[in-house]
DNA sequence: TTGAAAGCGCTAACAC
DNA sequence: GTGTTAGCGCTTTCAA
C-alpha cells in the first residue's frame, strides 16, 4: 500500500480511502491511485485491514459440509448462499469428508476473524474446538447432526419423524414385513431413522425382525449387498424403507436386475436427482436441505446481529412425495 | 495476550512461545502460562498472528465453480480437492452462478485473503480485468471454458470431439435425422458441441436441418419444451443428442410421458446420477470432470512450485458409455 | 530460557 | 480533500 501511495504521490490513508470507496476523495486523485493499484498489481490484505478496523468483520462465513458431491450438502450450500448473498456476505465452503482431522484443520484455517461465523456439519464426536471458536466470539451453527455437549444452535432434519412417516406409509399400504436400510447407527441421523422405523412398527403392532434391518449401509456397494441379503431371506420383506439416498440407489439397482421393480414397495429418503424418472418413480421422504441451510444461515446472522438468547434446536420437517414405488401393494 | 503475560508473570513473547509449542521454554513457565490462558479464556488471533509472520502462505486455494448443485461442478471440486488435500492444501469453493459481478466479488474476496492460487470456471467473456483483481503473483488455472485474452493455463473437456463422437455413434446405428439439444451458442462449450454435431453430420454426408437444432436449452423446462418441439415436427428425428445433462433429463421426461423411451435413440452428455437406472439406461458421453479438476489442480501446484513455462491448454477426453438408449435402431 | 523493541499492512481519530 | 500519528495482536529479530 505504501508503494501504491508513493507511486500515486499520496499518503497511505488516501489509498485506503480509494480502496474502500470512501467519499471525500478528489476524482483526479482517485484515478491516480487506481492506476497505481493496477500497475503494481496491488491487492488489499484483508487480515491487516480487519485487524486495524474497530468493528472487525470480514463479511464472510465458512460452511463445512461433509462432501461436495453429496446432493444434500449441495442443497444445503445453496440455502446458506441464498441468505448470505442477500446480505452481501460471502460463503466459503469446504468439505470435511467426514474426517475429524480435516474438520479441525478447516476450522483452524478459517478461524479467528478470517470469517465472521461458521455453519458446520459436525463430524467429530468431540467438538472441543468449538470452545476456541466460542472463546473468540465467533458464532457457530451446527447443521444436520447434533454434536455432543455443545452450546450452539443446531438445525437438523426431523429424522425420526421422517422415518416414522415413511414406514407408516408402507404399513398403510398393507405391508407387514418391511426392510430397513440405513447407515451405521453410530451416526446420529441413522440411529434416529432406525428409531422412527421401530416407532412405526410398534405403533402398528408389528414385531421388529432384526433380519430385516440392514444397518451398515454407507456406500452404493454396501447398499447392493444389503438389498441382496434382504431379498435372499427365507421370508423376504415386501417393502423396504431405504433411509439414505445411496441406499435407495443400490436397492433400485438390485431390484431392476432381479425384475422386482414393480413388485417391491420402496420409500427412499432424500430426493435424489432422477427419482421421478425411474420406473416406477421413486416415492421419497424429501428432506428440505435448502430450508435447513436457509434456517441455519438466518440463525447465524441473528447471532452476528447480537442475539444472545440461549442456543436452541431447530427441526425442519421432511415431506412425503408419493410417486409410485411406495404405493405398490403387497403381492398376491 | 498481554493480559495473559501479566497474569503469568512473563512477557508476551513467552506466551507466544507457549501458544506455538516452541521449545526452549521452562516447563514451570509453560505451565503457568497455560493456566493463565485457561483462566482468561484467551484465544489466539490467527489474523494477527499471520500478519506478523514473515512467510505468509495460507496453504489454501480458491475454486470458483458455476453452481454448487451442478453435478459437473461437484465432480470438479472433488478432483481438485483430492490433489490439494494430498498436499495438505485446503480448497475454498464458492459459486459464481454464472454472474460476472459475483465472480469479481469472489475473486477480490479470496485474493485479499491470501489464497495461494485460483482455479476458475470463467463466467465473464473477457477476463483481462481478472489479473488486476488477483494480483501479480497469484497463479490461476481456468477450467471448462477459455476466457478471452488471458495468458493462463486452461483445462477443458474435449467438447467438439465429444459431440462428434456422440453424433457419429447415432449415425452408426442407422440414424439420419438426429436432433440436437444444447445451450445458447454464446457459451463456448455449447458452440463447440454444436460444431462437433455438425462435423459428424458433414463427415457422413448428412444435411443439417435447422429445425432439428434446439440451441437455447438452459433449464429442465427449456429442455422439455425443446423436446416437445422436436417430437412435434412434421418429420421428427429418430435420435437426439442431448448435449447437456439438464437437456437429457428434460428429454427423458418427455419421452417417458409419450411412451417413446424405447423408440427414440438418445445420447446424453455428462453422466448424471441415476442414468444407468433409467429404462432404457442412458447412453452418455461422460465428461471426466474429476480428471479436469485433478489436472487443473496439478497445473496450479506446478505453477506454485515455480513452473514458469508458457501457459498451455489441456484437453481432457470424454468417453462414450453405451448403456442402451443410444443403441436403439431406427424404428421399422 | 527469557525479554525489549520493531514492525507486519492496514484503518481510526484527528489534524490541517 | 488529504496527511499524521497511533495502534490492532501478534511474531520477529537480537540481546541478555
Amino acid at each position: 500500500m505504501r508503494e501504491v501511495a508513493t507511486r500515486a504521490g499520496v499518503s497511505a490513508k488516501t489509498v485506503s480511502r480509494v480502496i474502500n470507496n470512501e467519499t471525500n476523495v478528489n476524482e483526479a486523485t482517485r484515478a491516480r491511485v487506481r492506476a497505481a493499484v493496477t500497475d503494481l498489481g496491488y491487492v488489499l490484505d484483508a487480515a491487516a485491514a480487519n485487524l486495524a478496523r474497530v468493528r472487525r468483520t470480514s463479511r464472510s462465513i465458512a460452511l463445512l459440509i461433509s462432501s461436495v458431491d453429496n446432493p444434500f450438502s449441495a442443497q444445503l450450500f445453496r440455502g446458506v448462499e441464498t441468505v448470505a448473498t442477500h446480505r452481501g456476505v460471502m460463503v466459503f465452503a469446504a468439505s470435511t469428508e467426514e474426517d475429524p482431522a480435516i474438520e479441525d484443520r478447516l476450522i483452524s484455517a478459517f478461524a479467528s476473524r478470517f470469517v465472521d461465523g461458521f455453519i458446520i456439519t459436525p463430524t467429530a464426536q468431540d467438538h472441543r474446538h468449538i470452545a476456541s471458536l466460542i472463546g473468540a466470539r465467533v458464532p457457530v451453527v451446527y447443521v444436520d447432526r447434533t454434536p455432543a455437549g455443545i452450546g450452539a444452535d443446531v438445525v437438523t432434519s426431523n429424522n425420526r419423524e421422517s422415518a416414522r412417516t415413511a414406514t407408516a406409509h408402507l404399513i398403510r399400504h398393507g405391508h407387514t414385513r418391511i426392510g430397513l436400510m440405513t447407515d451405521h447407527t453410530s451416526l446420529e441421523t441413522a440411529e434416529e431413522r432406525r428409531q422412527g422405523y421401530v416407532d412405526a412398527l410398534a405403533a402398528n403392532g408389528l414385531v421388529q425382525d432384526p433380519a430385516l434391518m440392514e444397518l451398515g449401509v454407507a456406500t452404493r456397494t454396501d447398499a447392493e449387498a444389503a438389498a441382496t441379503r434382504l431379498l435372499d431371506l427365507p421370508a423376504p420383506p415386501t417393502a423396504i424403507f431405504a433411509a439414505r439416498n445411496i441406499a435407495s440407489i443400490g436397492l433400485v439397482q438390485v431390484l431392476r436386475a432381479r425384475g422386482l421393480s414393480q413388485t417391491m414397495a420402496v420409500v427412499g429418503l432424500d430426493d435424489v436427482g432422477l427419482s421421478d424418472l425411474l420406473d416406477p418413480p421413486l416415492t421419497v421422504m424429501a428432506q428440505d436441505a435448502v430450508a435447513i441451510g436457509t434456517l441455519a444461515a438466518e440463525r447465524l446472522f441473528a447471532r452476528l446481529d447480537g442475539d444472545d438468547t440461549p442456543p436452541d434446536r431447530y427441526v425442519v420437517p421432511a415431506s412425503l412425495i408419493e410417486r409410485g414405488s411406495g404405493e405398490l401393494p403387497v403381492p398376491r
